[in-house]
RNA sequence: GGGCCGUUAACUCAGUUGGUAGAGUAUCUGCCUUUUAAGCAGAGAGUCAUUGGUUCGAGCCCAAUACGGCCCA
């Protein structure tokens, strides 16, 4: 019998888990299969709650129905020849009552060599307890998976964030708010989905690795192809892609996945993160503010029953109608106090960002000591839904100029809760300005900006075919989420968040 | 990259002035046919993250390292 003999070569492990190992070899021995994959349920524990939560006693004594129910074990209480225990399906959980009397006396002794953690099916009829709670009454009780560590403490549950993070199959288990949030996250996603899809975006997928990463400020991941012996590079974004599919007539499309950013990790930053980019043919960004309003309004009242969002402490209204729009200076002047003679003149500028404690590189723009002074003064008192547009266009490579201010774009991002949410524009659709911004920015690469976009000569290629006016905009989804589920950090909103790998581990 | 904090039983946590390690849960044994963090009685369980140092003596003091958390860049 291989399995038992590797089942007892284990017993170096610590004493809680050689106990079960032992149990395990006991059910073996007994010839219980500790793996069947035979078992079929016939309902949902949420479906049984559904049906008879409000049932009375009397009531369910008359329901002869046999229900057959399969989950893990979560609590275990016995007392002798009867016990009670509960079991947890994804739907949810319910008690079951099962004695010895009516399993039989084998059944009930082999059963009772069952632990919490392990996967059982149960079947049986319904009743209310003396103290009222609704339990199945079990005829049939049948190990399905043998568990084989324990679950951790009941009552506080899993507290440690790391093992929250590393093993999550184990945070799953035990955390109902982290079954919460991944549903929620789901349910997010297909909330913007189905709101794209409603308004004619038509879904597509773009490559994720590029010869040419581009669409973004950000240092990308490098990888290499073996077969074309070329360097490729992870995605920092999908928007010159997109775009390209504006230039083939598909006129409005978005696409909802992956972006990978070689940037530091943080509460706010994971290098793999989720992204949603639409682009919308003959629509300027001042639609695009409208249906964000519209769109992220929509999600949040479908998925948190409300515009009025709790988040950390403060109320966020998504209410339509009330998000602020302002400039960028604007709100550099009436945000951050800093006064337009000062933001518009390059050497107050520097010298303000260097007071603040901000580093100054050599040669930068104007428009990015300005977007340093933003970052510092103006985003984290953005609380409260507001659209700032008319970014410099020097840091807005991809964005069309303004018509009456060249130096300004049509270009506006999001900020909530003090952080970006969306970056959005009317796209730059003109070749030849388009190639002149490309050749500034690998300016400033050659200069050591490691975050400066690459030359798309492709892209340019495709422009002068013609793109039609369109604007675009990119939605950080894992942002959006931590909102609509109160989440102080990202890594409460991604299933298996980046972290160092495990000491003694083997790579796991 | 920098600062601060954390790492003690499977889990949640105590651990005083430096003097040979504690609780609850879980586990094991016994009792128990309506429990709800079931109860009662008993038992076992630890490389105090790792390495080095100071000391007669270190979970505690010092240093370095690893991993994590928060803040800053």
């Amino acid at each position: 019998m291989p399995m038992l003999e590797a089942l007892q070569s284990r017993d170096e492990l610590n004493p809680v888990i050689k106990t079960r190992v032992e149990k395990a070899c006991a059910l073996l021995e007994e010839g219980v299969n500790l793996y069947p994959n035979n078992f079929s349920r016939d309902t949902d524990i949420q479906e049984i709650w559904d049906q008879f939560g409000e049932s009375e006693a009397e009531d369910l004594e008359s329901v002869e129905q046999v229900f057959t129910v399969a989950g893990r074990v979560v609590a275990w209480r016995s007392f002798g020849k009867v016990t009670f225990f509960q079991i947890q399906d994804r739907s949810g959980r319910i008690q079951v009552y099962a004695a010895r009397d009516d399993l039989g006396a084998e059944p009930y002794k082999l059963f009772k060599k069952c632990d919490v953690g392990d996967v059982v099916g149960v079947s049986g009829t319904l009743f209310r307890t003396k103290t009222g709670e609704l339990t199945l009454s079990a005829r049939d009780c049948r190990l399905i998976t043998k568990s084989l560590r324990p679950l951790p403490e009941k009552y506080h549950g899993l507290k440690d964030v790391e093992i929250r993070y590393r093993q999550r199959y184990v945070d799953l288990i035990v955390t109902p708010r982290t079954r919460e949030i991944f549903q929620k996250r789901t349910r997010i996603i297909r909330g913007l989905r189905n709101y794209m899809d409603a308004r004619g975006f038509m879904e597509v997928e773009t490559p994720m690795m590029q010869p040419i990463p581009g669409g973004a400020t950000a240092k990308p991941f490098e990888t290499h192809h073996n077969a074309l012996d070329m360097k490729l590079y992870m995605r920092i974004a999908p928007e010159l892609y997109l775009k390209r599919l504006l230039v083939g007539g598909l006129e409005q499309v978005y696409e909802i996945n992956r972006n990978f950013r070689n940037e530091g990790i943080s509460t706010r930053h994971n290098p793999e993160f989720t992204m949603m980019e639409f682009y919308w043919a003959y629509a300027t960004f001042e639609d695009l503010m409208d249906l964000t309003e519209d769109m992220l309004s929509t999600v949040a009242l479908d998925v948190c029953g409300s515009c009025l969002v709790e988040y950390q402490g403060e109320t966020i209204d998504l209410t339509p109608g009330k998000w602020t729009r302002m400039t960028f200076h604007d709100s550099l002047e009436k945000i951050g106090g800093v006064a337009p003679e000062v933001y518009s003149d390059y050497e107050q500028c520097q010298a303000l960002v260097k007071q603040k404690g901000e580093k100054v590189v050599e040669g930068e723009k104007l428009g990015k000591l300005q977007a340093k002074l933003f970052d510092l003064l103006v985003e984290p008192k953005l609380v409260q839904p507001h659209f700032i547009y008319h970014y410099p266009t020097d840091i807005s490579p991809l964005s069309r100029r303004n018509e009456q201010n060249p130096d300004l774009t049509d270009r506006f991002e999001l900020f909530m809760t003090g952080r970006e949410m969306a970056n959005a524009f009317s796209e730059l659709n003109d070749p030849t300005d388009q190639r002149q911004r490309f050749e500034e920015q690998v300016k400033e690469k050659e200069a050591g900006d490691e975050e400066a976009h690459f030359m798309d000569e492709d892209y340019v290629r495709a422009l002068e075919y013609g793109m039609p006016p369109a604007a675009g905009q990119g939605v950080g989804i894992d942002r959006l989420v931590m909102l609509l589920t109160d989440s102080a950090s990202i890594r409460e909103v991604i299933l298996f968040p980046l972290l160092r790998p495990e000491a003694g581990a083997g790579g796991a």
